[in-house]
DNA sequence: ATGAACCCTCACCCGAGGTGAAAGTCAAGA
DNA sequence: TCTTGACTTTCACCTCGGGTGAGGGTTCAT
């Protein structure tokens, strides 16, 4: 029988881990004495607390390792969904190696990279208008659907954004429609919501006519990280400049060209 | 300005989040109202926290983008390490996933995979006896270096074990050493360090007659994990059976074969 | 005036342990 | 027999990056 601080050692863990999983029912000391409160292990636990140990490094939850060490529940299952797990996590992992390298390259110029940043969006719901009805305006569009919104007798519930379908077919112009997230439907409004993608976005500051630089530094960021980018993209106006009559909330409106915020998202595979 | 919920939705975050970040001091709101304590954010903000969360994504600790973003501390030494610090985990989660696969062909057919777990080793001090110096014999080598230990007045600080080195050269025998640990050295005993390294290791359970297929399991793992076995590979005698008179601790004796236990420790490149 | 949707602070919870205090146990050596 | 040092025990609190909920204040539209 072994103290617990030797049979520790042996298993390359900590004393305090061997009492926490006595406490937690996971691993149990073959013998506690009575008058001391010892915990003696046998050389027989060992393996056990092997299985323990290379359950828990494959990130397998404690209370979950329990349940297939103590109550035999079924090995395979967890098995296949801790590699699901990892190879999920393995491709993030490449992902951040790939943005990082990009950013590290910058950093040698002494330049910053582009802060990318993968998440979900979408599922908002919005009143559209497709920009091609008022001649491919987007201005005008925006404020068309503005009044709309207006005479519909309903709120913008954020910031206003538009999608792009950047090539909808060979030879074809961009195809634009504009949209404003509202809290509900209403007649005369195309009112849909949003789907739920998971997107690469990034920020672009100051004059729209720069932006189409910011919008080829994601896409690059998105072929090195061996992403594949989908239709359409989605524009977000964070801050803009605006007619006063557009009646957005107050937050959205700037005058200096300088301050423009717009986030552009890019819809990824997988 | 926005308040703390609608900028949250634009970073991708918590409300909560922002707050733990204000109190931190990692990124405060650029207005605060007095009477009422409310948050409020401008859009220029968000491209700040955008970079705080594209730093977070790379695992570095909150204290750390502290230091970067409110400090300006240097950018580049920070990404090389996190650079670091990512490939590492993508070389450990690879492993961990070959080491899955092993076990899921193994579950396939009902039966456990082998329970490897890579940890670093050594740093022991012992006492070793070069097999060869007793014709060949393991056993009676083991005998030789307690007597020398026991008259040298010194106690095992542990299970004993031994280096083998399989291939020391072509067509040449393996050579084996025997040590036990010991608590310091002492005259007449030929007493060092064992090198700490990284190890894959593996429990092998009853006869010795059976531990050269545990020994193979072990190498498969490796070349599945993609790791270099080297040598000497380290046994473990946890629990072994022996003649009473060698001054073993106690706790490391049995008859049983069935219940013998040794490790197997093949160290690794990186 | 009222309800809904915000916001604030404060406190506690999670996992998987690390750290340290105060006190008990045990074996070897003087 | 006493001391010393290396063990052990329990207990409580800390870590990190947040999540959750209570209790109470504010703002806005109806």
């Amino acid at each position: 029988m072994f103290q617990i601080a030797a049979f520790a050692r042996l298993g390359g863990v900590s004393p305090k881990v061997l009492r926490d999983y006595d406490e937690l029912g996971l691993f149990r000391p073959a013998w506690v004495d009575r008058l001391t409160g010892y915990r003696l292990y046998s050389a027989a636990q060992l393996p056990q607390l092997r299985r323990i140990l290379a359950l828990r490094d494959l990130g397998t939850g404690l209370p979950e390792i329990r349940a297939l060490v103590v109550d035999g529940a079924d090995l395979r299952a967890v098995l296949e969904q801790r590699r699901a797990a990892l190879v999920d996590a393995r491709r993030e992992l490449d992902r951040r190696l790939a943005g990082l390298g990009i950013s590290l390259a910058a950093a040698q110029e002494g330049q910053a990279g582009p802060d990318v940043v993968v998440r979900d969006i979408g599922g908002e719901l919005v009143a559209t208008m497709d920009v091609a009805r008022v001649d491919g305006d987007v201005g005008r569009a925006f404020y068309e659907l503005e009044l709309r919104i207006r005479d519909a007798g309903v709120r913008a519930a954020g910031p206003p954004g538009a999608l792009v379908r950047e090539r909808p077919g060979p030879g074809m112009q961009p195809e634009t429609e504009v949209f404003v997230p509202v809290g509900r439907s209403a007649t005369g409004l195309d009112v849909r919501r949003l789907p739920v993608a998971r997107a690469a976005t990034l920020l672009h500051e100051g004059s729209y006519e720069t932006m189409a630089a910011t919008r080829r530094a994601l896409d690059e960021w998105c072929i090195a990280a061996g992403l594949r980018p989908l239709e359409p993209i989605r524009l977000l106006y964070l801050q803009f400049g605006a007619e006063e009559d557009l009646r957005l909330p107050r937050q959205y409106l700037v005058t200096r060209a300088a301050e423009l915020v717009t986030e552009i998202q890019l819809p990824i595979d997988g």
